[in-house]
DNA sequence: ATAAACCCCGTACTATAGTACGGAGTCAAG
DNA sequence: CTTGACTCCGTACTATAGTACGGGGTTTAT
């Protein structure tokens, strides 16, 4: 049995079968070598891309710049210069994100710290904690209201 | 004049007067208070709760969860302990991201420093960076706990 | 007081990222 | 050699997150 069944990938990647086809069709993914059948046979390292791909887009980052960011590489078409300018932009994005992610996290953390000090009366909403403290009272109502 | 246009609040959280009404359907906004003519009036605040929306939003969570986050708050309906727990799982989901933005990082400069290295010539792409490396750098102590 | 700019609402359309369907061929076990 | 699970392909459908449109009323700047 040369290479992974399409099935396969997709069992160990933790996604559908439809969803490798789908990212085969977005050049995600190439196209793998096929036995005679027409069946898909791919390498053990398909299932490490399609993880990534799956990190990278919970993150936030689109398929688009998924692919972007996969096929930083060095070769022929592509100069180590302009790779290096497109590797140095994409470390800012995620900078970016570090440190909005960090100050969502002590936001939270705060938030639970309020709830330890006081007791189920207190109102501490995560903007609030994101904002320093701006002022006390103001306290919007929420119309809950789902849709 | 009493509090700020849809306009004015969508210029200053740079989105468009549509997704302020989207969100407002959506429940992630309250339904402003209305002039007699129908027009919204909107606090200060709504631009901060709407640059949080997008923040969230561009670190991979849903609408649905930024309303979760937006919604931790200590009332009437809500326990601190409920609360608690809620924010303390979203502490975990958003320490994920950060290791895994950490990794991420971690293997673009590690790709960046290759172009610097080699010539035009190299492969070096992120998926190698990030298998690779394995055990230099990339600081992040993840935990691996949990679920 | 008039025109430009803004806002109202509902509806419809778009892009992204999948999911599902269905008829046909293939593979592995019994 | 048959059966059931798996694969093929194209097409169609879904959910999410907006965007655009169009016919009106309102504000505001000249």
């Amino acid at each position: 049995m040369e290479g992974l069944t399409i099935g396969r990938v997709a069992k160990r990647a933790g996604v559908g079968v439809e969803t490798i086809r789908f990212y085969e069709r977005k050049g995600l993914l190439e196209d793998p070598p096929r036995r005679e059948s027409g069946y898909r046979q791919y390498p053990e390292e398909a299932v490490a891309r399609i993880r990534f791909i799956r990190r990278a887009k919970d993150l936030g980052f689109s398929l688009r710049e998924v692919d972007e960011l996969l096929t930083l590489r060095v070769d022929r078409r592509t100069s180590a210069s302009e790779v290096r300018r497109r590797a140095e932009a994409k470390i800012e994005d995620i900078e970016i994100k570090l440190a909005e992610l960090g100050r969502m996290k002590a936001a939270l953390v705060e938030l639970t710290a309020c709830c330890e000090g006081r007791g189920a009366t207190g109102e501490c909403p995560i903007l609030e904690a994101l904002e320093g403290d701006s002022r006390s009272g103001a306290g919007q109502q929420t119309g809950r209201s789902r849709k």
